[in-house]
RNA sequence: GGAGAAAUGGCAGAGUGGUCGAUUGCGGCGGUCUUGAAAACCGUUGUCCGGGCGACUGGACCGGGGGUUCGAAUCCCUCUUUCUCCGCCA
C-alpha cells in the first residue's frame, strides 16, 4: 500500500500517476485526506484525555501510599466521566482508522515513470528480443499432441486424481521437470541467491503482506477448516519471511530463490487458448526474490531481468522481453517486465516470467524496513520478484521447438540434469 | 487427540495491582586506555502514532484479542504458539 505521507504530501502526483494504470483515484484520495486529518485530530484528543487520566491515576496512587484513608475517593469519582469520554472518542478513532485503512489499501501501486500508458497487452512495449526462430518440421505437432505421443504428461490421469489442470508427469516428462527445477535453482544460487524451500500453505497475514488478500481472494485455493491458503507463487512465503522485520542496511540486498509448486484457481479463464500446458491449476515455478535499498531497486530489477534472460537464452528458446503498460500491470507492481518464449507449433508467444519491482508498496504492507548504520530511523525497503522460470510453458516451448523426426532433443545445458539427450 | 506448564526488549532472565517502557547480565554502538587489538572502565542502546521550526513533548505497545480497576507486564476470559508427559504417525 502507498504510504499516507505520500498521499498527504503529493496527492495530485498520486492521482496523475494512477491514471497510467487507468485508475481514477481522485475521489478515494480526497476521502483519504479527510479521514487522515480527522484521524489525527481524534488522536490528539484521546491522547490528551488519556494523559489527564494517567495523571489522576498517578495522584491516586501517591495518595494511597501516603495515607490509605485519604481523599482518594474524591479523585476517583472524577475519573468516571473522563473514562466515558475516552471510550467514546477512541471508538470514533478506531472507526476512522479502519475506514482510512480500507481506502488506502484500495489504491494500486504507482507505476514507474517509464511505464507506457495503455489498456492491455497490445499496448505493451517490446524492449528487445533474442534467440533464433528454429526450423521445425512442416508436420510439427503442438505440445499437447507431443506429450501424448511420447507419453510424458498425462492430463486424463490428472483429471481422475484431482480435476482438470492438474497434470501427471511421467517417465522422462517427470525427469525433465525435475531437471529444469534443479537447473534453475543452481543458476540462481550461482548468481548469489540463497535457496529457500518454504511452506506452500500460508496464513491470512502472509496473503495480505504481498497483496493477494483481500483483493485477489478468488485466485487462491482456500483451506476453510484452517483458514489457510495454497500459495499462487513462492513470492508469498518468501517475501513474507521479511514481514515485521527490520533489516540492517549492510545486509541488503537480500537475494532468495525458491522452487515451489504454485496453485491457482483461475476461475473463469478456461477455453481453447489455454489448452495443454498453457494454463494449469498446479504448476512448478522457481522464483527469485530480492529485498533492496530503495536507492538500488532498479539496478536489482535490471540484474534480475539479465538473470532471467540468461536462463531463457541458455535453453536456446526464441524470446522477447516486454515492458508492461499501465493497464496490463498488476495491482502491486511499479514496473514489470514479462518474458515470452516462442511456441513454434502453436505459433504464439507464451509468458514464462514476470519480473517486477514493487518499490515500497509491499514493504509497507509487510512492515519490512531497514536501518542505515548509525541512523535512528527505519525506512521501508523495496521488494522485487521474478519467475526464473515458470515451468509448464517452458516445457511446452521446448517440446514444440526441439521436436525432430527422431524425437525431442534436450538442450545441452539440461543434459547433465536429465541424464538423457532425447525423448523418444 | 488427552493432561500439565509457559509466552517479557537482539538474546538470556527479573518483575504477581501504583512513576515499570520495564532491575540485571550478554550482545550491539560510542568513548577512555593501547602502536594496534584484547581486557578493564565510563556512557549509550526498542517500535509505532500524534503535537512542536526546534529544544522537547503526549499517547500506545511485556504472544493476539477482550474484560475487571482510578490504575494491569502483574487479576479474569478467549485465541494462538512453545515445552513436558501420554496416544497416534511419514
Amino acid at each position: 500500500m502507498l504510504t499516507i505521507n505520500l498521499i498527504r504530501e503529493k496527492k495530485d502526483f498520486v492521482i496523475e500517476r494512477l491514471k497510467v494504470k487507468n485508475f481514477d483515484a481522485g475521489e478515494i484520495v480526497e476521502k483519504i485526506i479527510l479521514l487522515d486529518s480527522s484521524r489525527r485530530e481524534l488522536q490528539t484528543g484521546t491522547d490528551s484525555l488519556q494523559s489527564e487520566m494517567n495523571q489522576i491515576s498517578r495522584k491516586i496512587g501517591a495518595m494511597m501510599k501516603d495515607n490509605p484513608v485519604s481523599g482518594a475517593d474524591e479523585a476517583r469519582a472524577k475519573t468516571h466521566l473522563l473514562k466515558e469520554e475516552i471510550r467514546s472518542l477512541s471508538e470514533k478513532l478506531a472507526a476512522v482508522e479502519d475506514a482510512l485503512r480500507e481506502e488506502i489499501i484500495s489504491l494500486p501501486n504507482l507505476p514507474h515513470e517509464s511505464v507506457p500508458a495503455g489498456r492491455g497487452a497490445d499496448d505493451n512495449l517490446i524492449v528487445r528480443d533474442g534467440g533464433v526462430m528454429m526450423e521445425i518440421p512442416s508436420d510439427a505437432l503442438p505440445h499437447w499432441d507431443l506429450i501424448r505421443k511420447y507419453d510424458i504428461i498425462d492430463f486424463e490421469l490428472g483429471i481422475k486424481l484431482t480435476g482438470a489442470g492438474f497434470p501427471v508427469y511421467k517417465g522422462k516428462g517427470a525427469k525433465l521437470e525435475r531437471a529444469l527445477i534443479s537447473y534453475f535453482l543452481d543458476q540462481a544460487v550461482k548468481a548469489g541467491y540463497t535457496e529457500i524451500l518454504p511452506p506452500v500453505v500460508v496464513n491470512e497475514a502472509s496473503g495480505f503482506g504481498t497483496g493477494q488478500l483481500p483483493d485477489k481472494e478468488g485466485q487462491m485455493y482456500h483451506i476453510g477448516a484452517d483458514n489457510l491458503y495454497l500459495i499462487p507463487t513462492a513470492e508469498v512465503p518468501v517475501t513474507n519471511i521479511y514481514r515485521d522485520v527490520i533489516l540492517n542496511a549492510d545486509n541488503l540486498p537480500v537475494k532468495n530463490v525458491a522452487y515451489t509448486p504454485c496453485f491457482r484457481r483461475e476461475a473463469g479463464s478456461w477455453g481453447a487458448h489455454v489448452r495443454g500446458l498453457n494454463r494449469l491449476h498446479q504448476f512448478d515455478k522457481v522464483e527469485i526474490v530480492q529485498i533492496t535499498h530503495p536507492g538500488h531497486s532498479y539496478e536489482a530489477l535490471e540484474e534480475m531481468v539479465t538473470h532471467v534472460e540468461g536462463l531463457v537464452s541458455s535453453l536456446g528458446l526464441p524470446y522477447r522481453i516486454v515492458r508492461l503498460c499501465g493497464g496490463d500491470m498488476s495491482f502491486t507492481s511499479a514496473l514489470t517486465y514479462d518474458f515470452e518464449v516462442w511456441s513454434a507449433a502453436q505459433k504464439k508467444w507464451l509468458e514464462v516470467s514476470s519480473v517486477s519491482n514493487f518499490e515500497s508498496f509491499q514493504a509497507n504492507r509487510l512492515k519490512c524496513r531497514f536501518r542505515e548504520k548509525g541512523d535512528k530511523h527505519t525506512r521501508l525497503a523495496h521488494t522485487l520478484n521474478g519467475s526464473a522460470l515458470a515451468l509448464p510453458r517452458i516445457v511446452a516451448a521446448l517440446l514444440e521447438n526441439y521436436q525432430t523426426g527422431s524425437g525431442i532433443v534436450i538442450p545441452d545445458v539440461l543434459i547433465p540434469y536429465t541424464g538423457f539427450k532425447i525423448i523418444t
